[in-house]
Order: C-alpha cells, then sequence, then structure tokens
DNA sequence: GGCTTCG
DNA sequence: CGAAGCCAACGCAAG
DNA sequence: CTTGCG
C-alpha cells in the first residue's frame, strides 16, 4: 500500500523498535480523508500537521503549533510522507530512532479542500484530486474537523525555501485572535499530555464516546457552548394526533440543564442559576457519563413514599438543604430525567432534528436510579395525553419530530398540553383579608408585563392557599411593600390594596380568561422561585405558529424586548474591555472585532474624535429600537473602513460567505440573475455590519416576507419570483427633504452644508407636508437625515406596487409645490433649486434605499439620522442627535416611530381620487 | 475590512 | 509574506 | 438617444 514516496520515512524508522500504531487507526479507504495533528516532543517541540492524501500522509512540520488567529502565519515545513497508519501513533520514539521523543495525537478528525467554499467530504476522489491540485500549484485551503481546530485554513508555499510553506488561518466563526489554542495540550485520543508520556505513563482506552457523530447529519463541531438556555415551549388547547410530532409526559419539577466540560459537573436552573450544590446525587450520576462534555436537558423530580411524582416533595427537599427540620412530605427520591442532549464531545447537536437527538441520548446516557431518560411516545396523541392524566401528570408536552433545539427560545415546535389552565403572574399587591384571613390577605392583586414592558393587570387570586402558606406570603410580601402602585393602568378594585414591588411570580389556575384580560375561577398553585417577573409576558413567542395550534402566536421573530435587552447589556459589557480588539459573543454567536480604537470620526475644533468602538457601542445602545426597522429590508452597505475622511465605496452584496448569523435574500432586477442581498434581522448582524466598518444603514423600503397586508399570489411558486414580487410593495410613502440653501462657506461646486436657515426651512416645508397629509388621513412620521434635511415616511398598507405609490407621491409633492412656489421645488436639476428647499419623491423606487431611521452619518459630528415628534419639530437641530447622545435620549424618551407599521393606511382613496382627476 | 490575486 | 485592487448599477427625469 | 441624478 505504502510506496516510493515513503521510501525516506522507512529508510529513518526501524518499525522494530518503536510501538505500534494504536489499534484504532481509522478504516482506511471510505468517508472523508483523514486529518491529525501530531504534538511531537523532538529536539525541537513541534506539531506535525498530516493530511491523508493516496493512502499516505502529506505531512508538515510546525515549530510554531498552529494559531487561531488569521493575523498569525505560522512556518510548516514540508516534510516527507507518512504511512497512513502512523496516524493513530502516540507514545514515546526510543533515543537513537528518528524523532525520538514523545507524540501524542494532539488533534485529529476530518478535512476536506474548500476552495471557492466548497466542501468536498463526502467524495474522496473528488477531494484527493482538489488537494493534489492545491500541492501542484503550492497552495492549499481546507477545512478541517477536529476537536480542537476546525475551520478554514491554508497553506501557502513561500517562494524562498524548498519546503517552507505557511499554515494560516482563514477569517472564519473559528477564527480566534484571542484563545491560545495550544494551551489544550491533551491528546485527544488518551487525554495525556506530552509530560504524562515522560513520566511514563501509558496511554490507556480511549476516553471518549461520542458515538460515531460524524455520521449524525447536522451535527456540528463547535467550542462548548458558552451560554445555556433552556428551548422552551408553547401552549395548546387541546391534544392532538399527527405522525410528525412526538409525545412526552409532562413533569412537574425544576427544568434543569446540566453541563460536564473540563473535568466539571454543573446543574443550571432554568435561568441560569447554578444549582449544583442541591443535587449531589445527580451530579454522582453525570460525574459517571461516559463524556469529556456533554450538555443534556431535562427536568429534576421528587418521588414520595408510594413513588409518586410530588412538587412538594421536591419544594421541602430544596428548602431542608443542610437542615433536618423539613416539614412537608418527605422526598423519597430526587431524580433527573432527561430528554434532550444539546452538545456531546465536541458537537452541538441542537441542530439535529429531535429524534436524532433522542437516538444519540439513548445510546449515551448511561442511565442511574437518580437520572433517567424520559421515555416518549407516538401515535394517538390523545391517547396518550388521558393516560398522562390518569396517571396524575401535569399533561403532555409535544414536539415535532423534526424540530432543531433553539436554546431559550419559545418555540411552537414543542408544545405543552395541560389539562388545567396554569399560567404565572406577577403579584403587584394584595387586598386586606376579612375573617380569620384579617392577619393576613384577602387575595393576591396579579399582573403580566406587555411588550413595552409595563405591568398589565390581570386580576386577582383568592383561593388556594393554606394558614402556612398565607403566613408564609404574607411576610415576604410585606417585606417588598411599596407607595406606589407597580401597574400601568389604574387597577380596578373595590377594596384598598397594598402594594409590592413587581418581584414574586405565582403559578395560578384558572378556568377561563375574561374579554379584559382577568381569570376565571383561579386558583393559586405556588410561587416560581425559579421565574423572574420580566419573564412573565404576554407572550414570549418568538416564531410564527405555522400550524396554527399555539394560543398566542409571537409578535414576529424578534425575541422578547427584556432579552434583547439582556442582550445588548451582555455586548455592552464585553464592548467595553480596553482591548483594541476582541472577540465577543453575540447571542450564542462570535464576532471578532478589530481596531476599536481607530477614529471613524475625527472630530476637530469642539468635535470629540469617535472610534469604531464608539459605534458599536451606539449600534448596541439603539439596537433594541433599530432592529425591528430594519428587519427583512434589504440594505446596501455605505463603508469607510479607514474613517470618514478615509476611501468610501457603497457595497449591496457582499460575495464572500457571510458569517452563519446573517440573512440574505436572492433578489434580482425585473427577473434578471439574483444577487445576494443583506438583512440585518439581529444584534449579531448589526454589530457584524459596525465591525466591517459600515457606517451607514440603507434599507429599501419593502420587505422580504408577506403580512397581513401583502399575500403572495398562488401562482408565482419560484422563491426568487415571490421575492422580487414582495419586494415590489413598499411598506412607505417616503419624502427626501433637502434645502439647497447654501451657507456660503461650502467649496465651489459643493452641496449646501447644514445651516440654520437651510434647517429652518425644510421642517417649515414639512410641516407643510404633513398638514396635506394629515387632509388625506394619512400618517406621516419625520426624522432626521442626519446631514441637512428631513425624512418623511408615510406607512401604507402595502397594496400598491413602487409605480403606483410613486405616481401618488408625485401628486402630492406637486400640490405642496403649487401651494409655496417660492419656497419649494421639485427640479430635477441641481442648478434650479438653489435658495429652495427640494422636495424629492424619485426615491419611492424599488431597490432605492435612504439612510435608515438611527443610521449614523459620515458627518463631522457623528450624526445619526433621529427619529422625532412631530411636536418641536422647529426647535431641534440635526447635530444633536449623535451616536454619542441618541442611545440615552431613546432610552429616555423611547422610539417615536416604534409604531409606524401599526399606523398604515390605505392609499386606495387617494389613488383613485387621482385617476378621477 | 475582508478577501483575492499577484509577485 | 506584502502590495494592490475590488467592493452599486437602476430607473426615472429631462434635454 | 444621452446625460444627470440619487
Ligand atoms: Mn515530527
Ligand atoms: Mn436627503
Amino acid at each position: 500500500m505504502v510506496s516510493g514516496m515513503l521510501g525516506e520515512y522507512d529508510k529513518k524508522r526501524d518499525f522494530r523498535r518503536t510501538p505500534e500504531p494504536a489499534p484504532t487507526a481509522p478504516a482506511a479507504g471510505a468517508g472523508p480523508l483523514l486529518f491529525v495533528v501530531q504534538k511531537h516532543a523532538a529536539r525541537r517541540l513541534h506539531y506535525d500537521l498530516r493530511l491523508e492524501l493516496d493512502g499516505a500522509l502529506k505531512s508538515w512540520a510546525i515549530p510554531g503549533g498552529p494559531s487561531l488567529d488569521p493575523q498569525v502565519k505560522r512556518l510548516a515545513v514540508m516534510v516527507e510522507d507518512h504511512p497512513l497508519d502512523y496516524a493513530s501513533f502516540e507514545g514515546n520514539i526510543p533515543a537513537g530512532e528518528y524523532g525520538a521523543g514523545q507524540v501524542i495525537v494532539w488533534d485529529r478528525g476530518d478535512y476536506s479542500p474548500d476552495e471557492e467554499g466548497k466542501l468536498s467530504f463526502g467524495d474522496r476522489d473528488e477531494a484527493s484530486e482538489r488537494l493534489r491540485r492545491g500541492l501542484a500549484a503550492g497552495k492549499l485551503s481546507f477545512t478541517l474537523r477536529g476537536h480542537k481546530l476546525k475551520g478554514s485554513w491554508t497553506l501557502v508555499k513561500m517562494k524562498r525555501g524548498q519546503n517552507d510553506w505557511l499554515l494560516i488561518k482563514h477569517r472564519d466563526e473559528q477564527a480566534d485572535t484571542a484563545k491560545n489554542i495550544l494551551d489544550k495540550d491533551r491528546s485527544v485520543v488518551s487525554g495525556l499530555t506530552i509530560d504524562n508520556l515522560k513520566a511514563g505513563k501509558k496511554a490507556s482506552a480511549p476516553t471518549s464516546t461520542a458515538p460515531g457523530l460524524d455520521n449524525v447529519a447536522s451535527a456540528r463541531r463547535t467550542a462548548f457552548p458558552a451560554r445555556l438556555a433552556p428551548m422552551l415551549a408553547s401552549s395548546a388547547e387541546r391534544p392532538f394526533s399527527d405522525p410528525d410530532w412526538l409525545f412526552e409526559p409532562k413533569l412537574d419539577g425544576y427544568r434543569t440543564i446540566a453541563a460536564i466540560s473540563d473535568g466539571r459537573v454543573r446543574l443550571l436552573s432554568r435561568n441560569g442559576l447554578d444549582v449544583t450544590e442541591k443535587y449531589a446525587v445527580i451530579v454522582e450520576s453525570l460525574r459517571r457519563q461516559p463524556a469529556a462534555s456533554l450538555v443534556l436537558d431535562g427536568e429534576i423530580i421528587a418521588l414520595d413514599e408510594k413513588g409518586k411524582l410530588c412538587f412538594q416533595c421536591l419544594q421541602g427537599y430544596l428548602e431542608s438543604m443542610g437542615r433536618r427540620d423539613n416539614q412537608g412530605p418527605a422526598a423519597a427520591a430526587i431524580i433527573y430525567y432527561v430528554f434532550d442532549i444539546l452538545y456531546l464531545d465536541g458537537y452541538d447537536l441542537s441542530g439535529v432534528p429531535l429524534t436524532g437527538r433522542k437516538e444519540v441520548l439513548d445510546r449515551v446516557l448511561s442511565t442511574t436510579p437518580a437520572m433517567r431518560f424520559l421515555e416518549h411516545f407516538e401515535g394517538e396523541g390523545e391517547v396518550i395525553y388521558h393516560a398522562a392524566i390518569d396517571q396524575g401528570l401535569e399533561g403532555v408536552l409535544a414536539k415535532r419530530k423534526g424540530s432543531v433545539y433553539k436554546p431559550g427560545q419559545r418555540s411552537p415546535d414543542w408544545l405543552k398540553i395541560k389539562s388545567v389552565k396554569t399560567d404565572d403572574f406577577v403579584i403587584g399587591g394584595y387586598t386586606p383579608g376579612t375573617g380569620n384571613r384579617s392577619h393576613s390577605f384577602g387575595a393576591l392583586v396579579l399582573g403580566y408585563y406587555n411588550d413595552k414592558d409595563r405591568l398589565i393587570p390581570a386580576g386577582n387570586v383568592g383561593s388556594g392557599f393554606d394558614d402556612r402558606l398565607l403566613t408564609d406570603l404574607k411576610s415576604r410580601l410585606d417585606a417588598i411593600k411599596t407607595e406606589r402602585s407597580p401597574f400601568e393602568a389604574k387597577v380596578d378594585l373595590n377594596t384598598p390594596v397594598t402594594w409590592v414591588r413587581p418581584e414574586l411570580v405565582a403559578e395560578v389556575k384558572f378556568s377561563e380568561r375574561t374579554r379584559d384580560g382577568r381569570l376565571r375561577a383561579p386558583v393559586f398553585l405556588r410561587l416560581r422561585e425559579d421565574k423572574t417577573p420580566d419573564q412573565v409576558r404576554v407572550s414570549l413567542g418568538d416564531t410564527k405558529a405555522p400550524s396554527g395550534r399555539t394560543k398566542e402566536a409571537g409578535p414576529a421573530d424578534d425575541p422578547p424586548p427584556r432579552r434583547a435587552k439582556d442582550a445588548v447589556e451582555d455586548v455592552l459589557v464585553q464592548l467595553r474591555r480596553p482591548e483594541d480588539n476582541l472577540t465577543i459573543e453575540v447571542e450564542g454567536n462570535r464576532i471578532n472585532l478589530t481596531n476599536l480604537e481607530k477614529v471613524l470620526w475625527p472630530g476637530g475644533g469642539k468635535q470629540p474624535a469617535r472610534t469604531k468602538r464608539d459605534l458599536l457601542l451606539y449600534l448596541a445602545g439603539v439596537a433594541p429600537y433599530l432592529l425591528k426597522h430594519l428587519r427583512d429590508r434589504p440594505l446596501t452597505l455605505s463603508r469607510y473602513p479607514d474613517g470618514i475622511d478615509g476611501e468610501h465605496f457603497w457595497q449591496k452584496h457582499w460575495g464572500h460567505p457571510v458569517p452563519e448569523f446573517v440573512a440574505t435574500a436572492p433578489l434580482s432586477e425585473h427577473g434578471r440573475k439574483t444577487h445576494d442581498y443583506l438583512l440585518c434581522n439581529n444584534l449579531a448582524t448589526l454589530l457584524w455590519l459596525g465591525q466591517v466598518a459600515d457606517l451607514e444603514l440603507h434599507t429599501w423600503f419593502s420587505r422580504v416576507i408577506p403580512g397581513p397586508d401583502r399575500d403572495i399570489p398562488g401562482d408565482l411558486t419560484e422563491p426568487a419570483e415571490i421575492l422580487d414580487f414582495l419586494t415590489s410593495y413598499p411598506d412607505f410613502i417616503i419624502f427626501d427633504i433637502d434645502p439647497y440653501i447654501y451657507s456660503g462657506t461650502e467649496s465651489r461646486g459643493a452641496e449646501p452644508g447644514l445651516n440654520k436657515k437651510g434647517f429652518t426651512a425644510t421642517c417649515e416645508v414639512a410641516l407643510w407636508l404633513k398638514e396635506i397629509l394629515d387632509g388625506l388621513s394619512l400618517s406621516a412620521f419625520v426624522k432626521t437625515s442626519g446631514r441637512t434635511g428631513l425624512h418623511i415616511f408615510v406607512p401604507i398598507l402595502r397594496h400598491f406596487d413602487f409605480h403606483a405609490v410613486h405616481a401618488a407621491t408625485r401628486t402630492i409633492c406637486q400640490f405642496v409645490l403649487q401651494r409655496h412656489p417660492a419656497s419649494v421645488t421639485t427640479e430635477w436639476a441641481v442648478e434650479k433649486r438653489t435658495g429652495k428647499v427640494f422636495l424629492d419623491y424619485n426615491q419611492n423606487v424599488r431597490g432605492k434605499t435612504l439612510a435608515s431611521i438611527l443610521s449614523p452619518r459620515p458627518s463631522p459630528e457623528a450624526t445619526v439620522s433621529m427619529p422625532l415628534p412631530w411636536e418641536g419639530l422647529m426647535k431641534v437641530y440635526p447635530t444633536n442627535f449623535t451616536v454619542a447622545s441618541v442611545p440615552a435620549i431613546l432610552a429616555d424618551s423611547g422610539d417615536p416611530w416604534a409604531g409606524i407599521l401599526d399606523a398604515k393606511r390605505d392609499l386606495k382613496a387617494l389613488l383613485d381620487s387621482g385617476r378621477k382627476k
């Protein structure tokens, strides 16, 4: 099998004296090509990178070892081919042998050439051929799938030196400027270090049992997840049968995520609180799991002496931690019922369909009495549901078999179906009790948060308490008593209420909700110690409900405001670290940030300079307001990598693979070939745009998704056709108002600069326009452009395409022009606009853009396009609103444009009347 | 700023 | 490795 | 048709 090219190696090596390669050598000639990196303490410590090709291992010795930093280039000296089975060699090479010293398998996995972003993992012959071509050309690009090394790398042959190559990490998700991967110094096969070998330790059995995860479709090799959050279920009213769904009994306990990493076991509550200390037995079971790193999801429950599920027993168990005075029913057993696996030995399984994850879990889990696999059922949902109720369970969880795990998200792919309706509410106060309750309280006043973070009253609950609970609750409530009502609106009660700070959450059972959102026949069940008040919301839904089974569909894809704010806070903290380069984590995505101290707005005079860090802080700060305006709108980037005085270019298409968190949409102009447009639908993308020095955000006025005001006609089937169609229907009429009133300080031929007179005139025109729009029953929203003028957006139902909207806008502008011919112009020739305010309706065309709301601008002051209330328009000035000032202003007064898409009007009347004239 | 290509 | 180049492109108004 | 415009 080994021929000519290996001759050199054979000469140098005497196989009789060196240990045989371990018997775990991979099956040659099947599956993806193999790579291995051996750490080799020879005369000089180095790492040997070996790539399988044609039955042998192409090899490079890398003195510096690989680096995850794309800026770091490491010398890689090509050495002789090694035989394929050397890939699993680990141990001592005796003194006197070639390469004497210790060798560990520092990393291994598979690889594929990846030129042009095309991978050949599935085709050995193709992969081999591509590698041969790369070798001949002196340039290799390949993707590694190992334990330590992942992502795309390149080996380039240097001009000088026959065998001198450079190993460079490509920029991708796995690139990391901060982490030194060489810190991980253990063998991925034996767990041993070079030092262990020196000390005479023998490699024993492999420690990982990752059961062929390479074969589980959609399992991804990733770093251990930094954040662990359970996926949440939506509610459904009734059980159902569907072959695409499976059913689990719903256990009444504490939702818990178990994590094993770096030899440490952790148990995390639904809120991420570390509860490891509370469950010693379960921790012990976890320690015995045959995995080096692992994340499980499940429910911790308690059984009473009769073997029945007993939530009270669990509470008693937790309360009596460290004490022996527990009074409630005793827990006979504490059990962790595991129903999901999210991560295993380097593989992120969250993208694997549910049934796949269950299969892996079943194989991997070593069950113990304290840790069990939660069985699931298929078939008649109704039968399973009633069986569960008969067992005294709360109900069932229906889970879509093909669904992926979405950490921290409430998904319509998981539905809880309960026998009694219960919900969680924030306790906002209590009413006085009478009779034997006069010393405690009568009822708890309940509420929940709406999407504006306001506490909305939801009625009272006055039953379900026993004496102990009454006194207990009373003292806890009195400790958080407050003068002011925590509720948004007046609470309509005919008894006085003692208000409390909204800090406690109650689970309440009820028969139904009344029309006004109150509860009928409410019964207090328990305090939710594991839930914080801000999690109590109308709807946490974060995806559309495709099946229509969910009780309440979420608003859209947006995470709920509170979570969004947490994510932002998280980012702000990371951004403030004083390093010039940072890798930050944003909602589970890694973003490499560079040159944070680079000045993008130089300032000058009294103007402070603004850096890239300032830009990113701004973007994160306004993200909770900005993202909804950007969502699903194609973007045009306006980039200034070297600041506003440096080179500038527009960019519509990224032209390279985008980070996985960036959404794109293929659009075409009138049916010609499509181009991928970027969409900014999440915080990570927004920050990435900052990283690539996209100073301005220019968005389309149409979106790539349908909605209540815009269906897709049945005869459109091609995705490209559909997107082109959808993007032809604008959400707004827009007016771009620019003063052509010169300050006199402009250089010759330049556009007019910002000046008081011009801006005042612009505001005046805007107000005239508003008057007319009001008369047409249209709603108008105004913002500064951030430069010299104003933008007026008029939200409309998506019933008319750009052509119709354009025509209507022209009519409106002509009307304004007629009334104020001395100050307004719609002239297309620039010279003819001089001294007047240019009212531009010509942007109402598909594919045209304007600097979006809250877009930073390349002005000396680092201004942004600021949404404003109409009142007091004349009193503001564009330079009041900068990347430095706006986050605080928004936090203070909110976004006047927040409701713009809810203020849509029908343009029909206007168009009809226009047609008549 | 990221990436490719060329030397 | 270092230097240099690329990174939008359409449709409407008006002459 | 070309050119200017954003
Ligand atoms: Mn070596
Ligand atoms: Mn403008």
